[in-house]
DNA sequence: GCCAACGTTGGC
DNA sequence: GCCAACGTTGGC
């Protein structure tokens, strides 16, 4: 089981939004970034771990709990010209980009990306590192622990 | 709105 | 394969 931190924009995507959705559940497309693609297609599995975490909003940080509920497949977006996620480099029959399912389990309290910060104990996580832009990125176990342990 | 940091593109 | 230019991210 791995642990991952997802970032998304409340203006559309919130936490609320996702467990407003049917099954809780959100199609988790548009990722543009190989690094990013790449935890998806090659490490995530179903069940893991994900923080969701609010990010270009006036309070960025953690908002809620939710679960990894799909394995991998290809990102509908990328052959939709109609989508700002349009690809014209990707091809039906080699999809350049996936997505999974994320289905939301609970709201938290916001935890602030400023307290993340503070914490000792986290100072090795990749979403702190300086000019860290990865939309998703990994959590350790013991990072996660100490989250919804001592802060959430 | 600013801007630093990063990823991608494309000419050579 | 290098690297300058450009676009994007995302906190502040």
């Amino acid at each position: 089981m791995n642990y991952w931190l997802m970032k998304s924009e409340p203006d559309e995507c919130s936490i609320d939004d996702v467990l407003a959705a049917p099954g809780q559940k959100t199609v988790w497309s548009g990722v543009r970034n190989y690094t990013a693609r790449n935890f998806m297609r090659d490490k995530m599995r179903i069940g893991d771990g994900v923080f969701f975490y609010h990010s270009s909003c006036p309070q960025p940080g953690i908002a809620g709990i939710a679960e990894v509920a799909s394995a991998p497949y290809p990102d509908a977006s990328q052959f939709d010209k109609k989508s700002p996620y349009y690809d014209p480099g990707a091809k039906k029959a080699e999809p350049r980009w996936v997505n999974v399912d994320v289905r939301a389990l609970r709201k938290t309290r916001l935890v602030p990306l400023a307290e993340l910060r503070q914490q000792k104990p986290l100072v090795k996580m990749i979403l702190l590192r300086p000019g860290n832009r990865l939309s998703i990125t990994p959590v350790s176990a013991a990072e996660w622990e100490y989250i919804t342990d001592r802060l959430i």
